[in-house]
DNA sequence: CCGGATCCTTGTCGATACTG
DNA sequence: CAGTATCGACAAGGATCCGG
């Protein structure tokens, strides 16, 4: 997904929304990272790495530069770089939340037989 | 995702639901089928297999197996096998049509600037 | 033909160690 | 603290083969 020659220029399956939205977001951790930034509004890096499912360094930082390539995410302070230079989402980024919403409500009803000790976070 | 001994046993990052849904639906492919059977409520392998998207067949049929055993999707005829036995959503698949639906509008809206030729289809 | 299984190459993930 | 480097494991993708 993020050859560095590859940010900024996903690479589009066909025309369908739908398909085009997970040639973005069809990973396991786009969407976690959205998910903290909906929950706190703001978040450091080492902030990212400590939520529950435990991100490994390499792929948190290639999934921010990735999400910030296609305007998802930005820098807080966009100059003055890195130490404590937290993400907060853009609008497009925001308007996930619908998204993430009916995946929780879909995932809390179907699959708490399979999974016992899921829990609303949301 | 869908290594034999995982069918039906998926491993679950968190007690998150979207972190859940995401365990089980977050790929570049699962959604994808989900997809078609939401707009064509019944297909068989090869006509998964011809989608624009193009997934290739160990691919495809490693997802099917993986979404059946979850009961996301059913063959329409549980015995007599194989040729021509279409797939089908069930009600937990089903379930899954606002999610798409939501991501679809988003797509709509926010992608249409980096990706000129989307269009819509759900 | 259709529904896969198999082989092989390439790419991506993920853990850990390390650096500014 | 915010990343990068490295390396092994595994998944994706393409091509081809096979049984009914």
């Amino acid at each position: 997904m993020n050859t560095d020659s590859e940010l900024q220029n996903p690479e589009w399956r066909s025309s369908c929304p739908i398909a085009s939205g997970l040639d973005i977001l069809g990973d396991k951790w786009s969407l976690i990272i959205v998910r903290d930034l909906i929950e706190h509004s703001s978040r450091t890096y080492s902030e990212f790495a400590s939520s529950p499912e435990g991100i490994s360094t390499n792929i948190l930082a290639s999934r921010l530069k990735w999400l910030e390539s296609l305007s998802i995410i930005e820098r807080i302070n966009p100059d003055k770089p890195s130490r404590n230079n937290a993400f907060q989402l853009t609008q497009r980024g925001k308007a996930l939340r619908p998204v993430l919403e009916e995946l929780g409500k879909w995932s809390q009803i179907h699959l708490k037989e399979i999974h016992p000790t899921i829990v609303k976070i949301i």
